[in-house]
DNA sequence: CCCACTTTGTGCGTACTTTCACAAGGGCGT
DNA sequence: ACGCCCTTGTGAAAGTACGCACAAAGTGGG
């Protein structure tokens, strides 16, 4: 057997917490975690689909595509609700709007990225974000050396501005790109400024108050569990691996 | 309520399989992934602490400093055996050395990371590299006019060069950070060359043969997952979020 | 209008995770 | 030495996730 792990999780939610009340309506809001971390990656299949002409797919070849199993695609997308149709498949223009709208990429978010070294300026210029309903609203950092510079055609401005950017330009999702060092800081002053998402680069565990969601990436960490697995593969057991493909999840 | 998701998983590993056969030992190998992906996580922690010369720690303090419940954290460490000692702790620098031995971080990892735009150069700088058993082996572009550039102290080498380097620097991990049109085409060649653990920034799913590991890493994904959270938190319904944080789980 | 074929949506069993709660174990003061 | 207090390690319960297998539901041909 063999493995493979295609999206890993060293992003992780930090914890949850039942959601979802007690309410229950018809259908009630209540898509697992592990679904909406797996509806990007559809959502991705389905625009090349899209953007190769093709109107309709079915769960088997969907599946395929997003490398995942073809019954969790269904159950996945069955938490949405019923958008296909039996004997056909789904259709990919429906389909993407429905998962956009499910994901809330109907609607512009604003972004704030703080820390424009190398990954700063990597995730300025990621064209995933002004496509799939983001807008980098402002490019912050404490060096004023660079202040000023043009990236990604956005003039970088000092992190004093941060409380003034997150308020003129409505941001709620704050991107943290700075040193372990200094995100912590970063950290407080969009929560104070009212920035309830934020998305940590940082090498190190944010503190936050509840109602605050944190996802945190770690380049290190996806090496250190790639290193686990290979180390693995040489101990000389006959494991297997994995195959298949979460999608962020976790 | 209220939500704190700290490290989410978008990386996601991309399936399992069994593993660990029917051998049934002692102390089979049998570390449960989710256990595997926090366990970065802890060592981070207990690095921190090791720093500020703290000797031992326990596991309500350390858990606390991850992010994780303790009870959760004390299971994961029970994986790796009895290493603290009941009415005291863990000793903060013989949990780093157990740890780092269970991710096979005791010896030393090659890694060639393929695509040196902005993301390729952030990785190449990233600090925790070289400090935890990883070595950036060779920096690889398409790009004949960067080939030659210094960054991070190595010179860009062409990617034609990827057979020969895989080779000599006994490469065991590939980093993928080109754009996704390349990124499969670069992943057939890490793995005809011999590599069987990669790292994909790409935001496509990589087509790999069993015995492979794919972890992939998507920004833009983590910036959606946030995305629904933060329309829930909006959409008037009186949802709890998440606390705590896994790590890199899946 | 009916039948054969295709593909969805899901009930169900299994496996994995998380968390609680507590017994077992070890240190320290007296 | 004894006993109290603290913290680990873990059994058991609860919650989540996964994937199989199949009934339900459309489609299209005859």
């Amino acid at each position: 057997m063999s493995a493979q792990l295609q999206n890993a999780p060293t992003i992780a939610a930090q914890e949850h917490t039942p959601v979802t009340p007690r309410t229950s309506q018809p259908r009630e809001r209540g898509i697992p975690e592990a679904t909406v971390a797996r509806l990007p990656v559809y959502l991705r299949a389905l625009q090349a689909l899209h953007e190769s002409g093709t109107p309709t797919v079915s769960s088997e070849d969907l599946a395929e595509i997003a490398g995942v199993n073809s019954a969790k695609l269904r159950k996945d997308l069955s938490h949405l609700g019923s958008y296909g149709t039996r004997g056909v498949g789904y259709e990919v223009e429906y389909l993407i709007y429905q998962i956009s709208r499910e994901l809330g990429l109907t609607q512009d978010w604003s972004v704030a990225i703080v820390g424009i070294g190398n990954l700063g300026r990597a995730l300025a210029n990621y064209g995933g974000f002004g496509t799939r309903g983001f807008r980098i609203a402002a490019l912050l950092d404490a060096d004023v050396s660079i202040v000023g510079d043009k990236v990604a055609g956005l003039a970088v401005g000092h992190i004093d501005t941060l409380e003034d950017v997150v308020e003129k330009e409505n941001v709620s999702i704050g991107v943290i790109a700075t040193p372990a060092s200094a995100a912590q800081g970063v950290c407080d002053r969009f929560i104070e400024a009212g920035v309830t998402s934020v998305l940590n680069f940082a090498p190190m565990v944010l503190n936050v108050p509840p109602g605050v969601d944190v996802r945190k990436v770690d380049l290190s960490i996806e090496l250190q569990i790639l290193a686990f697995h290979e180390q693995r593969k040489s101990d000389g057991h006959v494991e297997s691996g994995r195959i298949g493909q979460t999608g962020n999840a976790r």
